[in-house]
RNA sequence: GCCCGGAUGGCGGAAUUGGUAGACGCAGCAGACUCAAAAUCUGCCGUUCGCAAGGAUGUGCAGGUUCGAUUCCUGUUCCGGGCACCA
């Protein structure tokens, strides 16, 4: 009987419905064991091979806990608000809802086919109102919340009221430096931003939430969006390609915009803490801790000299530069503050470099300096950060000022230049070019002289970040080591009152607000210019229908253009002090809104009452096992992470850390197949005169395109032929080797008969019908087009499918193959990413047809390691389903003229009773010790080898004995699940394989008395020889001297060194 | 530019702690079965010299440590992911 995958893996994706294997209830008497996969966005292209990877991945994994007996949970949904949708419904005008049904619907029957273990009962979907009602829950949590910077965690907000009333805010200062919302109330903050407690009972009522404005986790300010004019909207910043919009390339700058946030920055410690509880990767975890990117410096206030009122003199006395200042300065009303990490290189500062953005520039840049500083902050104003510090061209401009160095006097030149960011530190460093790579650069590229604080150790060709050596030039740090120079400034600058030692952070607040229509309502009311939580019994907020998508009149979200949803409310709680009506906020949240919470609302999903009962958060408590790719390294991981501690910190949950451990899956990469069409070919051809001018006269002939060579009846053309026969393609081999291609007498032959032909399909074709001849082709150029993975055999395109493709787009394609006939045309390939618009993408459900669900899966894991990114190769997927046959054979003999799969009759079963032997045995425990460990450490690649090794060991030891097979099935249950409930049931079970207990090893099948030894001669392997296990280091030198080869080699060199690693290797030096 | 990862036969990969490089599979070659094909089975299969036995060489590149390096160290090239409004 035939492995009948088809009728096999229906039945039993039916009967597990039917039966509702998958159910998982959150009451058990066993351990509980959570594996989530990373929240998928249900896209319109639908999923390709490189999506299942971490679900089959994540599946065996489940499964596999199961059989070892745990309750495990393992969920699926669907973070399903987003941009795509929006743009879809802007270009198509259908409702997000509706293509994001479709999607879903889309995705869940592709996920269907593979056969995954999820309890679907516990789908959500985060655009579902009875979800986002707990993501709205959850702000308004942060939102009424602060961070206590005394106990390290997020309070109340009523109880930060109560210690403003006592105290006023001298224990718990203004988190950020600066106000994010101008204080315009009864309070204007000069000295340390604190007040007591009798000034706090004075302000007004916008004064007092303005300040607890400052306090909250989620909380509201003005950020910095990229601003198109043109489409009146925000950009995401993969919408903006080079400064323009990528629809439509309009011009792209930066506005600000009022913007919710959610204060990160101060769970910054915590997030690193937290990082050593956790099974991350190391590699994941330098990622969090590098954009976390805490560093320990110092701030420094320098006194500002405006330009025109300085006189410096140098005098170069040797190595050592003497400056003095001869005018009597006035200094400006402002201060210069910098950040940096090095205050022990204070005296090699040369220049001050301040980002563009900065306030002090207006104040500061001198009279003939501005117009170069405006001009040069226009340019900046079109870049985004990441082109501002990916450019290797230096940029800056002077802005005529200079800063004083408050230890020597000396006068240092303030520039401005896009290196330097807005928002890290102070937006202003101090520059040490002899101690920084791009400091160095910059002053070279300007001019500035250098000053050398490390002597030797500056070479004066690159920068040397060192901190180890003694300091040079540096007044009072004289011959002081660098790092221990840092405190004795950091002391010094407090001293004398104008620097302070600072802690700073990388990561900033994370922009928590949208200017689109397709995510959660913010539950938040404004009246007279504060914001207010809506009640919670106004749960969920629910968006509106909408009919356009356009953002509003200040490039809100769209809706901004609906009062009837933003004045819906009546009730008091709605209505300003100063009378008229509240609204509602007009932003939504961003996609990460819903995905940070997600895994706590799987335990619960059906709860009307909390966002997830208490009870359940603690029974399944952390997620155990979570697995996705790196690309959500420092997105979603780290605001997930954050939610987490800020709901722990609320009393909420029991757990701070959401994911215990973390598997990294790799990308599939897309094999992209290219065809060549010939582009301009510079060639010769004869032709007579008269067609010639008649070209010429009817304009067929572009000017300058075509010169006359050789008296007057040889005529040099370009992109002739390409007007009247656009659709010619050459094979790989022509198309890579162009030269040759146009030196060919073949190839010029090929296009003659190609135009004879054409001549024939249209005798009246004016162009052709004059003599045309190919003679000499000077240059030939080609242009690849990428042409469907899945029309291509390999790299054999499938000609006539080629010919159907993109409706019949290329019907009249000649295809020139590599022996430049019409034989088989051969594709270029490239390794990129697996995308539709490079039409590389697979589709697993054509797979899963072909070959069944098994085989798919088996051949994803099978790949290589789940970690690993490589690319896909359908190719041999049939070597993997061989092996699901070899498997069935073992069970069912082969028949010649197969009967129909309900007649599985006993009689054509091989399988057996006997007892088995010891050798067949070791072949189980083999197999039973490497999958387990294999399973056990996401190594599924070397475990499907390992079933390979296995099934091919019993098949040729003709070994079909029940014994050995019953705990092979259960082991390869979670990785080919369907096959194996078959053959378990075959056996006579009549439970299901899923619940089945996983076998044990026993390792003394497996014991060895003696070792085939490699022996190696000096390094060098030469000879193996079997060596007793229990043989001693004098025994083997022995045994091993003795050898003839061992002999040959050795000869009569004496022997230096006798290596005998037990159970390992053997390795003679002479 | 900055941060993280990767590179091993024609291809995907294996080698778990520094100890036989190339397991397993694909592709290829030769053969068996068959009228034939499919399916299945057997053998070969890094490169190179050699009839063979056997030798040399080989894990991106250049060095280093070691009796021994795919594995550790230094430098370097190329490729992939991320860089804060794609998700």
């Amino acid at each position: 009987m035939e492995y009948n995958f088809r009728d096999i893996e229906q039945k039993w994706q039916q009967n597990w419905i039917e039966n509702k294997v998958y159910k998982v209830a959150n009451v058990s008497p066993k351990p509980k064991y959570y594996v989530l996969d990373m929240f998928p966005y249900p896209s319109g292209a639908g999923l390709h091979v490189g999506h299942p990877l971490g679900y089959i991945a994540s599946d065996i994994y489940a499964r596999f806990k199961r059989l070892k007996g745990f309750n495990v949970l393992h969920p699926m949904g669907y973070d399903a608000f987003g941009l795509p949708a929006e743009q879809y419904a802007i270009e198509h005008g259908i409702h997000p809802a509706v293509s994001t049904e479709n999607n879903i619907n889309n995705f869940r029957k592709q996920l269907d086919k593979i056969g995954f273990c999820y309890d679907w009962d516990r789908e959500v979907k985060t655009c579902d109102p009875k979800y986002y009602k707990w993501t709205q829950w959850i702000f308004l949590q942060l939102f009424n919340a602060y961070f206590n910077r005394k106990t390290q965690k997020a309070e109340s907000i009523t109880q930060l009221i109560k210690t403003f009333e006592k105290e006023g805010n001298i224990n718990h200062e203004i988190p950020n430096t600066g106000f994010q919302l101008p204080v315009t109330g009864n309070w204007k903050p000069e000295t340390g931003n604190t007040f007591t407690a009798d000034e706090w009972k004075t302000f007004d009522a916008f004064t007092q939430q303005s300040i607890l404005m400052e306090y909250r986790l989620a909380y509201c300010g003005y950020g910095e969006v990229n601003w198109c004019e043109a489409l009146g909207t925000v950009l995401a910043n993969d919408e903006v390609v080079n400064g323009v919009s990528e629809r439509g390339g309009h011009p792209v700058v930066k506005k600000k915009l009022r913007q919710w946030y959610l204060r990160i920055t101060e769970y910054a410690d915590r997030l690193l803490q937290g990082l050593q509880t956790v099974d991350f990767s190391d590699a994941m975890k330098e990622m969090q801790t590098n954009w976390i990117g805490k560093s320990t410096g110092a701030e420094i206030e320098f006194k500002i000299v405006l330009g025109e009122e300085h006189e410096v003199t140098e005098e170069k006395k040797g190595p050592i530069i003497h400056t003095s200042v001869s005018i009597a300065v006035t200094y400006a009303e402002e201060t210069l503050k910098v950040y940096t990490t090095r205050p022990d290189t204070i005296f090699g500062v040369d220049f001050m470099v301040v980002a563009p953005e900065h306030d002090l520039i207006d104040h500061i840049t001198t009279a003939e300096q501005k117009q170069t500083v405006d001009e040069y902050i226009a340019y900046v104003k079109s870049r985004s950060d990441r082109e501002r510090q990916a450019e290797k061209k230096i940029t800056g401009a002077f802005t005529g000022a200079y800063a004083v160095n408050p230890f020597n006097g000396k006068q240092i030149p303030i520039w401005i230049s896009e290196y330097v960011l807005a928002g890290y530190g102070t937006g202003a460093i101090m520059a040490v070019p002899c101690g920084d790579e791009r400091d160095f650069k910059f002053a070279k590229h300007f001019n500035i002289p250098i000053t050398n604080i490390i002597g030797k150790h500056f070479n004066g060709e690159e920068a040397n970040a060192t901190k180890e050596v003694p300091l040079e030039n540096s007044d009072f740090l004289n011959g002081i080591i660098m790092k221990d120079a840092i405190e004795i400034v950091v002391n010094k600058l407090v001293e004398m009152g104008i620097g302070k030692k600072k802690v700073n952070y990388k990561m900033r607040d994370a922009a928590f607000s949208r200017q689109r229509y397709w995510g959660e309502p913010f539950p938040i009311v404004w009246k007279d210019g504060v914001a207010y939580p809506v009640p919670e019994d106004k749960l969920p907020l629910e968006l509106p229908e909408v009919k356009t998508y356009s953002p509003g009149p200040e490039g809100e979200g769209p809706l901004a253009n609906i009062p009837d949803w933003i004045y819906q409310f009546q009730d008091a709680d709605f209505i300003p002090p100063s009378g008229g009506k509240g609204a509602l906020e007009t932003n939504t949240m961003p996609g990460y809104a819903g995905s940070s919470w997600y895994f706590l609302r799987y335990m619960d999903n059906e709860n009307e009452n909390e966002f997830a009962g208490k009870q359940a958060t603690d029974y399944w408590n952390q997620v155990d096992v979570y697995i996705g790719g790196t690309e959500h390294a420092v997105g979603h991981l780290l605001y997930s992470r954050m939610w987490t501690k800020a709901l722990y910190d609320l009393g909420y949950i029991s757990f701070d850390e959401p994911f215990k451990k973390l598997v990294n899956q790799g990308m599939i990469q897309g094999s992209s197949r290219f065809v060549y069409r010939l582009g301009n070919i510079s060639y010769q051809i004869k032709c007579d005169k008269e067609a010639a001018f008649e070209y010429y006269n009817k304009n067929i002939l572009i000017e300058n395109e075509w010169q006359i060579i050789e008296k007057e009846l040889l005529f040099q053309f370009t992109s002739f032929l390409s007007r009247i026969i656009p659709n010619i393609f050459l094979s790989k081999r022509h198309a890579t080797n162009l030269d040759a291609t146009a030196k060919s007498g073949l190839f010029i032959d090929q296009l003659n008969i190609i135009t004879k032909n054409e001549l024939e399909k249209n005798p009246n074709n004016f162009i052709l019908s004059s003599k045309v001849e190919f003679d000499i082709i000077n240059s030939l150029t080609i242009n690849p087009l990428r042409v469907d993975v899945n029309i291509v055999d390999g790299f054999e395109l499938d000609k006539e499918a080629f010919k159907k493709w993109r409706n019949g787009e290329f019907k009249d394609a000649i295809l020139l193959g590599e022996a430049l006939f019409n034989e088989a045309y051969i594709c270029g390939d490239e390794i990129e990413k697996m995308s539709k618009s490079k039409f590389n993408t697979v589709d697993p459900s054509d797979l899963v047809e072909k070959y069944g669900a098994d085989t798919f899966r088996m051949y994803e894991m099978f790949l290589g390691p789940v970690e690993q990114s490589k690319p896909w190769d359908t190719k041999g997927i049939e070597g993997v389903h061989r092996f699901l046959k070899k498997l069935w054979r073992l069970f069912y003999k082969e028949g010649s003229s197969a009967p129909s799969p309900s007649e599985r009759a006993g009689g054509e079963a091989v399988w057996n009773q006997e007892k088995a032997t010891d050798a067949e045995l070791k072949i189980l425990h083999k197999a039973i010790k490497k999958i387990e460990e294999d399973t056990e450490r996401f190594s599924y690649n070397t475990a499907v080898s390992a079933f390979m090794v296995c099934v091919n060991e019993l098949a040729d030891a003709k070994c079909n004995k029940r014994e050995v097979l019953e705990p092979l099935l259960i082991m390869l249950a979670p990785y080919a699940p369907h096959i194996s409930e078959e053959l378990w049931h075959a056996l006579g079970n009549s439970n299901s394989i899923l619940d089945a207990a996983y076998p044990t090893f026993n390792a003394q099948y497996l014991v060895e008395s003696a070792k085939e030894y490699p022996v190696s001669i000096n390094g060098k392997l030469r000879t193996n020889i079997n060596i007793a296990l229990d043989a001693s280091q004098e025994q083997v030198e022995q045994i091993v001297l003795a050898n003839d080869v061992v002999k040959k080699w050795v000869e009569d060199k004496p022997v230096k060194k006798f290596i005998f690693v037990k159970n390992k290797m053997i390795n003679v030096v002479v």
